[in-house]
DNA sequence: ATGAAAAAAGCATAAATATTCCGTTTTTTT
DNA sequence: AAAAAAACGGAATATTTATGCTTTTTTCAT
């Protein structure tokens, strides 16, 4: 399907995991999806996205989505421990029914998104900053469950 | 005010306090302030900085200081009232594990980032909006527990 | 289905931003 | 204190991004 909206949803996954710098990359991983549009329209659709371009340390710079677009539903598993390390995963700890995740700084939005959309039923909602995720469960959900369903092992 | 550090703290204080959409318009601040540069530092300056440029709803461009990169440098331990005042600290509420402060506007980020740094035991994480700030606590750690840690005292 | 109106997207270009290539200053090392 | 190394920043320029204008496509009310 090529209406705009499939083409904002491939744009937000290309976003959140790939690390693009220029617009024209950008252009190049959409046509691999098969959009073919110009860089004026992608510069629009970031607009409406509100995607940012920030500085890494190594000095590149890379795309990334805002908090707000964490909301989106789109279908994407969530991983096993590995993909977790790989997405800026620290630690993970628990207060009552709330989960407070740390991650690599930047890393909390691309992470929470990821979670958001595994549909883990325990997992209420998240909220996250730059290197924080704030996790809400179910009543009564345990420790070990939410590890699991989170990571495949309640080993972490 | 001739230093490097001094011009990237008035451009922090210029990007927090202003909405400005180009370099040229931050530009034009900074020499307000006093500090004559080429385009071309602003950019290294914001590079180090990580400023983003983010689309508002209303379709304008504006830069953004993201909370990350808010307070590498300034440091302070926040331990009494007064450094708590000149961050912004407004208020303190709290329910159940959760802990809700209220920090005049814009100033969250950079109160959440030094409460993440003094790494108190106790609270498990943080995020901050604009001008409240969510703050998770261990289970079973007491109001005056949390000011203690934060104030030096719990009487606030 | 048809024409009017709105939305979307392309093209060309303006505007904005990043970086290369130096000369200068500051810091570090010996 | 001299030599070496690193940091700094400007001018010019390359690169990237935004947008005015126009055409095409879609939507919607008859």
């Amino acid at each position: 399907m090529k209406t705009k909206t499939t083409r904002l949803d491939t744009l937000k996954k290309i976003i959140t995991s790939q690390e693009l710098g220029s617009q024209d990359e950008v252009l190049r991983a959409l046509r691999a999806e098969g959009y073919a549009i110009t860089q004026a329209t992608l510069s629009r659709d970031m607009k409406l996205l509100k995607v940012v371009k920030t500085a890494k340390s190594d000095g590149r710079y890379v795309y990334v989505l805002p908090s707000e677009t964490l909301y989106r539903r789109v279908h994407s598993p969530l991983s096993n421990h590995e993909a977790m390390r790989a997405s800026g995963f620290l630690s993970i700890h628990f207060s009552g029914n709330i989960v407070v995740m740390k991650t690599r700084p930047g890393y909390a939005s691309s992470l929470a998104y990821n979670i958001d959309n595994s549909d883990i039923p325990e997992i209420l909602g998240t909220i996250a900053g730059d290197d924080t995720i704030f996790l809400v469960v179910a009543q009564g959900t345990d420790e070990a469950t939410v590890k699991e369903r989170l990571f495949g092992t309640s080993e972490i």
